[in-house]
Formats: structure tokens, C-alpha cells, sequence
RNA sequence: GCCCUCGUGGCGGAAAUGGAAUACGCGCAACGCUUAGGACGUUGUCCCGCAAGGGUUGCAGGUUCAAAUCCUGCCGAGGGCACCA
């Protein structure tokens, strides 16, 4: 009998399918399970081996912890509203639905392919209003709440196709699609108040358990820093610059003031006699995009206002400038100029000339400017004091006397929530000429995306939808007059923000969430994901889970305790998998040559979890090989009734092994020490008895589920292998007796010989001087010093 | 520029806590089986050396009885953020 998977694995794929064996059980009396991996967007390029690798390495955790007498919930679903297949609609004109569909079935097919133990009872999908409804009542209660709000800001322009763009539209400035470069449109734009989150995404980073670069990610991307707010009264007015700073310890180095170009007081600041030269300056830099003005790093520009604000501290006339290198929409868009101590600064000041005046001892401020802590010098009755002193004093100085405010800021900016595009949930909202933006009752969510033929954005960067009248027309539901529904669409974020809720009930037609079955199945155990996804899903997620906890739709403010990330998949030519590449590769192909199995496994095996890491065909082939003799060892074997000692001592040896990588998700090792083993069986085969057999086809099961199942059942089993308990070690067994003890000479090994693995010092040291090799070693010269670790060397130091 | 991760054979990569460097797989070589090829099996495979022996974890130092692992500096790769004051 050969090893055939492709017969095989259909075979199992339907019995457990009829047998419903992975369907998860609301209120189970077994402890619950919850392990997600994030649901895919159904792509008109199907399933990438990436996929294969995370979902294979989950679905292995999850049988196993199945084994082990969990309640576990595996659910699947569809991120289906997007661009990409907007994209496709407009270039093919099929509807995107109908995409969707078909693309939908096709995923489907290639994820049962592989045997993942999902229950696919739950599966959801974004853009079915039964689901998007409640994506939509999220909508209305972040409005309710004061969380969602509408505001002018810039949005990315293309002036050719005239639409707007996502960030993700714009390569390199320019518009993905026909190459012109990009500029910025004042637009409205409905924003989540995610920053009123901020502390509390930084801080609840304590109760979880993620990976340690992902919790700085996460960190990073919201970009807290403490300082002070120092208000620069201007000369001669009773206005006032506020400017934010966290080395106030250096404000005796002020030598001028920056207000970004949209700063709301640099238009009043600017002198009669330097008007024109300024605005001409005001509206070049707003002619630059975004792109331009951050990414280019080239000259930092400005202009003199010709007004001047007074330095609260010494009470010095400073002049005030408008340069574009101040990010307006951080720290107030103004900052104080402190060239001898920031680099920045230090250029602007030797462009025009300014003073360089040094202020914190250390460096030297005739080469560059000098940005770390050091002492104070020119700093009045702050000289002597070290920076970090200093900051406390003048903090409290500048307090004391109203000048200043300690202030925290962040790097985070709040959310853009609307996108002009067709393919996404509508935003639940009527504008209404006398009531303003107003609520759609929640008794008539969902508000369904209308059917249309054309989904090009339209020439004013409004939503395609805005084009059908029909749909856009509708009553105020506050005053009954007329009314114009919002156009906008939600970003592709929207539905991601709360899906793994919805698995815990997902066919609820009254609530979000039964608020019993979140609280049993909440939170998730094990969230694994792409690094790429790390700082915005992440983030926007946890964001939106702390707010559905601070209604009371949820029971707990973090839904993932524990969070890893996978690296990606290269092409074999280390190269990403792209269509122009041509060297995309299709799982079809392995399970068709190879097998299900033979794919999960490999792809555990490539190496480790978290890095990127390039195809390699040879590679596969090499664990079909392991596989084939997993097979035909178990045949060869069936007749031995009882394994030998040592047999037994491998097999729980293995088991300890695979027991500990599988929680630490080291998945490449865990598949080579099956190697190991069957390798070890090959040799042994006389001492390998069915009962061995069985417990390494239980522990193989959860990575491999169709050839251990075929094995378990040829080996006479009625039941199913994934239906046993998960075998427990005997660290009795484990325990080796006798070990390689290694003789160092000064920390060379000099000579190994095979003791018991409780040997004594005395008798290690004894042993060790009597031996042969190392007694020439020694010879005449002096024993300093013997370094005993037991059960592993002795060190003699001569 | 800043932050994070990493640098080990021809290749992908192993080495909890500092305690045998190179597990496992690929590739390669020889042999066996085969008419042959493939598949399979057995053996070998870090470098120098006939050997005894010596050397080796990007480079240069340091700590230690002992360093791939800890510390300092440099070089290189990947990822994230990017004029954030």
C-alpha cells in the first residue's frame, strides 16, 4: 500500500465535514478556547501560501488544544469590502458583489483543501447587511457618543482622474494609476476621536501578552511625549504663541519662533512691509504636497514675519518666522527655535543667520548642533543644573509664573473614517438643511449599499454613490423635510474592528453580541496576524473593542490576550510573489502534487515562524519524503506488539518536545524532531511496538491531520486520532541516565566519556585526573582551580 | 536621522538558563537495488592537515574557568517611523 494524499485527504475533509467535529460549543463545561487568525480578503488571485503558513500553524494550536479538552472556537470569515475589487469592477465591469461571490467560493474550496479545523458554521462576511448593520450601529453609537465627528482636512488629490485617493492609492506622490502627481483637497471628512484613547491604548499594553516589538509598535505609533506648552507673548499685541517643548531646559537658547504656514496666527503676525514676500511663501508651501514636504528632507525653508515675541523667561525679543518644516498639525504647529541644541534648528539658524547660542555644555556647537542632556550654562539662575533638573525647575518656573502648562502629546492624529468610494458599508448618517447631520434610527439599519452600474468616483471626489439620486434623496429623520443621505463609505477598517466578536454569535438579529456569549468566549486566547498589521488593525481594533466595552457591549477593554505575527512567504526567487514577477505560486499546485499535508508541514518547517523566508521546492519534497516514511514505518510495524525501553524513553522524549515548541511557536523544530524520531524508528525497527506508533500519530495529528488520521484507523481504531486526549510526557522517562560528561582543559573540551548522569563532583574529578589524555594535558603544570556543573562537564584550570 | 529585529556550512536553519557550535532538512558524493532513469535504502559531507593536532558563529576588542549567547565600538541586511520640537 503507497502513500496517496490525494485520496486520502478528501476522504477524512468529508467525515469530519459530516461529523460537524469542529464545531465549537457555546457554554461548554470545558474551559474555552478562543484562537483567531485574521480573516482573509477574498482576492480575484485566491489563497497564497503566506496564508497556508499561519492558518496551517494556528489549526495545529487549535487541534491541539482540542486534544487537550478545550472548548475551542477556530472561526473563519470574509474582509470583503475594498478596493481591490472596486478596482476590478470598474476594469471588468462585474459587480463587485458578484466578485466577491465567486471569489468567496474559490477561497473556500482551496481553504478546505488544506483540512484547517475551522467551524465554518460562523463564517461571516463584511459586506452582508446582515453583518454590516451592525457595523453601521458601531457608527451610530461612536456618533451618539461624541466619538465621530465631521472636519475639514486635506485629502489626497489626483487633478487628472479628479477622485480622491487612500494612502495606499499614492506611490512615491503620485496617483497609482495614471502617474500625475498628487495634491492636496480640502475635504469633509467624517474622523473617530481615537486620541480621547490614547493612554489607555498605551496603557492597558500591561495586561496583555504580546510579543514585546509588537507592544513597542504599538507604542511608537501613538508617540506619547510629556512636556510643557510655554506661552511667547507677541511684541506690542495681546496675542500669544503657544509653543510645545520637551527640552524646556533649553529655552535660554531661543533665538527665534516657527509657525507652520497654517498656523491660525500667522497670517495676523505678518508685518505691512513683508506681506507680500510671505504670502507668497504661505501659498508655495501649500502648493507642495504632503510628499514634498515631509519626504523630500531638503533645505528647510522659512520667512521672516517681521514680528517678534518676548521670551517669558529672560524677557528677549525673539523674531518669528514661517517655515514648512513645522508640522502644523502636532504640538500646536509652532515651535521654538533652538539651533545650538536641536538639528533642525540648527540648519534653519545657518541658513538665515540666526544665533547659535549654546545653552547645555557637552558639545560643540561650532560643527553641530548638540541634542543631548548635559549642564546648563547662559541660563540664569538655572546654570549648573543637569538637563533633566533643569526641565522639573523651569517646568515649574514657567507654571508658577502663567507662562507655561506641563502638557502630554501625541504622535496620533485622529482617524480619517470616510472614504469616496463605492465598494464599502455606507455611514449612517442624513445631512438635512435644518438639522444637520443626523442619525439614521437604528430601527432602520442597515442601510443597504444600493445596487448601481457604475462605481467611478465622480468628477468632484464624492462618492460614486452620490450620483444616484434616488438613494441619496430620503427624509430627515429628525425633522421629515428633506434630506440627503451621506455618501461616503467606511474604510476597508471598518468591518476588521470587531469581527471576533461577531464569531461568538454570529447569526444575532437583535444585538451585536449576546452580552452571555461574549462574556464565554471573550477574549481571544491567541490572535495571530501579519506583522503589516500590527500598528493600524491593531490598534483600531483594540480601539473600538475598550469603546464597545464602555457601552456594555462587551464584558472585558482588551480583546487579545496574547498576539503574535507570522513572516511573510517569498517567491523562490526571494523576491514578494507578484503576477509581474510571473513566479506566483498557487497551493492548488502542492496539494495536487504533494498533498495537504505535505504543505502544512513544510511550511512549518521552512524555518522560523516570524521571519520572512523564501519558497524553496526542494524543501518540500524533503517532508513528503518524512511523511512517506511516516507511512510506511507505521505498516512495517504493526506486527511488534511491545517497543523497547529505549523506544519508550525517545517517544516520551518527543512528546515533551513537541509539547513545549508548539507553546512557544516554534513549529520548525517541533517537525524536526519528528524527523529525528522516525529516523531513530528506522534504525530500531525491531524495537518499535504499535503502542509507539500510536502516541507519535496522536502527536503528529495536529500539524498533519489526514495521513494520521488514515494510519489511526488502519491500525484497527474505530474512532478519530483528533478525538484523542493529547498524550501527557513521563518526566520520569525523560530523564536521561547516562550522559556525554565533557572534560574541558581551560575551556577546551579535551575529552568526553559516558557516565551516570548523577555523578558526583568527587568521582567526576577522580575520573577526569585518572583519564589518559588528560593527565599528558596536565602534565607538570599547576591545577588552579576545578569547575564542576553537574550532569553536564568538568573544567580544569590550569 | 530615530526605533526594532537580525548576521552561524554550498543553501533553509538548530543550539532554554553562558557549559559539546553546525540538530533537522535541502544539495552534493559514493555504494546498494534497478536494463536504465526515477523512487527507495546505506554511508559520508564546517575549514586546514596524510596524521597527531589546530582553527571556526560579520569584524575588532572586553567580561568569564567557559561566549553564537553578556558588554563596547565598527561593518552589513531586513522591517517600522520619519522635519513629532
Amino acid at each position: 500500500m503507497k502513500y496517496k494524499p490525494q485520496e486520502i485527504e478528501p476522504k477524512w475533509q468529508r467525515f469530519w465535514e459530516k461529523n460537524d467535529f469542529y464545531k465549537a460549543e457555546d457554554f461548554s463545561d470545558n474551559p474555552k478556547k478562543y484562537i483567531l487568525i485574521e480573516f482573509p480578503y477574498p482576492s480575484g488571485q485566491g489563497l497564497h501560501v503566506g496564508h497556508c503558513r499561519s492558518y496551517s500553524a494556528l489549526d495545529a494550536i487549535a487541534r491541539k488544544k482540542r486534544m487537550e479538552g478545550f472548548n475551542v472556537l477556530f472561526p473563519i470569515g470574509w474582509d470583503a469590502f475594498g478596493l481591490p475589487t472596486e478596482n476590478y469592477a470598474i476594469k471588468t465591469g462585474i459587480h463587485p458583489q458578484v466578485a466577491t461571490e465567486k471569489n468567496v467560493l474559490n477561497y473556500k474550496r482551496q481553504l478546505k483543501s488544506l483540512g484547517l479545523s475551522f467551524d465554518w458554521s460562523r463564517e461571516i462576511n463584511t459586506t452582508d447587511p446582515k453583518y454590516y448593520k451592525w457595523t453601521q450601529w458601531i457608527f451610530l453609537k461612536l456618533f451618539e457618543n461624541d466619538l465621530a465627528y465631521q472636519a475639514e482636512i486635506p485629502i489626497n488629490w489626483c487633478p487628472s482622474c479628479r477622485i480622491g485617493l487612500a494612502n495606499e492609492e499614492v506611490i512615491d506622490g503620485r496617483c497609482e494609476r495614471c502617474r500625475t502627481k498628487v495634491s492636496q483637497k480640502e475635504l469633509k471628512q467624517w474622523m473617530l476621536r481615537i486620541t480621547k484613547y490614547a493612554d489607555r491604548l498605551i496603557e492597558d499594553l500591561d495586561k496583555v501578552d504580546y510579543w514585546e516589538n509588537i507592544k513597542s509598535q504599538q507604542k511608537d505609533w501613538i508617540g506619547r511625549s510629556y512636556g510643557v506648552e510655554i506661552n511667547f507673548k507677541v511684541e506690542n499685541s495681546k496675542k500669544e504663541v503657544k509653543v510645545f517643548t520637551t527640552r524646556a531646559d533649553t529655552i535660554f537658547g531661543v533665538t527665534a519662533l516657527v509657525l507652520a504656514p497654517e498656523h491660525p496666527l500667522t497670517k495676523t503676525l505678518i508685518a505691512k512691509d513683508r506681506l507680500s514676500e510671505v504670502k507668497k511663501y504661505i501659498k508655495e508651501s501649500q502648493d507642495k504636497t504632503e510628499f514634498e514636504r515631509t519626504k523630500l528632507e531638503k533645505e528647510k525653508t522659512g520667512v521672516f514675519t517681521g514680528s517678534y515675541c518676548i521670551n517669558p523667561i529672560n524677557n528677549e525679543k525673539v523674531p518669528v518666522w514661517v517655515g514648512d518644516y513645522v508640522v502644523a498639525t502636532y504640538g500646536g504647529g509652532a515651535v521654538m527655535v533652538v539651533p545650538a541644541h536641536d538639528k533642525r534648528d540648527y540648519e534653519f539658524a545657518k541658513r538665515y543667520g540666526l544665533e547659535i547660542r549654546e545653552v547645555v555644555k557637552g558639545g560643540d556647537i561650532s560643527k553641530q548642533a548638540f541634542v543631548e542632556s548635559g549642564t546648563l550654562v547662559n541660563s540664569g539662575q538655572f546654570n549648573g543644573l543637569s538637563s533633566k533638573k533643569a526641565i522639573e525647575k523651569i517646568n515649574k518656573w514657567l507654571e508658577k509664573n502663567n507662562v507655561g502648562t506641563k502638557k502630554v502629546q501625541y504622535k496620533l492624529r485622529d482617524w480619517v473614517f470616510s472614504r469616496q468610494h463605492y465598494w464599502g458599508e455606507p455611514i449612517p448618517i442624513v445631512h438635512c438643511q435644518s438639522c444637520g447631520a443626523i442619525p439614521v434610527p437604528e430601527k432602520d439599519l442597515p442601510v443597504k449599499l444600493p445596487y448601481v452600474e457604475k462605481y467611478k468616483p465622480t468628477e468632484t471626489g464624492e462618492s460614486p454613490l452620490a450620483a444616484i439620486t434616488k438613494w441619496v434623496d430620503t427624509k430627515c429623520p429628525e425633522c421629515g423635510g428633506p434630506g440627503k443621505r451621506e455618501t461616503d463609505t467606511m474604510p476597508n477598517w471598518a468591518g476588521s474592528n470587531w469581527y471576533y466578536v461577531r464569531y461568538c454569535d454570529p447569526k444575532n438579529e437583535k444585538e451585536l453580541v449576546d452580552k452571555k456569549k461574549a462574556g464565554y468566549w471573550m477574549p481571544v486566547d491567541w490572535y495571530n496576524g501579519g506583522m503589516e498589521h500590527t500598528t493600524l488593525h491593531l490598534l483600531y481594533s483594540r480601539f473600538i473593542y475598550k469603546f464597545l466595552f464602555d457601552i456594555g457591549v462587551v464584558p472585558q477593554s482588551e480583546p487579545y490576550q496574547k498576539r503574535t505575527s507570522h513572516g511573510m512567504v517569498l517567491a523562490e526567487d526571494g523576491r514578494k510573489m507578484s503576477k509581474s514577477f510571473g513566479n506566483v505560486l498557487n497551493p492548488d499546485d502542492i496539494v495536487r502534487e504533494y498533498g495537504a499535508d505535505t504543505l502544512r508541514a513544510y511550511e512549518m518547517f521552512m524555518g522560523p515562524f516570524d521571519q520572512t523566508i523564501s519558497w524553496n521546492s526542494q524543501g518540500v519534497k524533503g517532508v513528503y519524503r518524512f511523511l512517506d516514511r511516516v507511512w510506511n514505518l507505521t505498516l512495517e510495524c504493526t506486527k511488534n506488539k511491545n517497543s523497547a525501553k529505549k523506544t519508550v524513553k525517545a517517544i516520551h522524549k518527543l512528546n515533551k518536545k513537541i509539547q513545549e515548541d508548539m507553546e512557544v511557536v516554534k513549529f520548525n523544530t517541533a517537525i524536526a524532531a519528528f524527523m529525528e524520531f522516525i529516523n531513530f524508528c528506522f534504525e530500531n525497527k525491531k524495537d518499535i511496538g504499535k503502542d509507539t506508533i500510536q502516541r507519535m500519530l496522536i502527536l503528529l495529528a495536529p500539524f498533519v491531520p489526514h495521513i494520521t488520521e488514515e494510519l489511526w484507523h488502519y491500525l484497527g481504531n474505530k474512532d478519530s486520532v483528533h478525538n484523542q486526549p493529547w498524550p501527557k510526557y513521563d518526566s520520569g522517562l525523560v530523564k536521561e541516565e547516562i550522559i556525554t560528561f565533557i572534560i574541558q582543559v581551560n575551556g577546551r573540551v579535551r575529552d568526553k566519556v559516558e557516565v551516570k548522569a548523577d555523578i558526583s563532583e568527587k568521582e567526576a574529578s577522580d575520573l577526569t585526573l585518572s583519564r589518559e589524555k588528560i593527565k599528558k594535558r596536565i602534565g607538570e603544570k599547576e591545577i588552579k582551580k576545578i569547575i564542576f556543573v553537574p550532569g553536564k562537564l568538568i573544567n580544569i584550570v590550569i
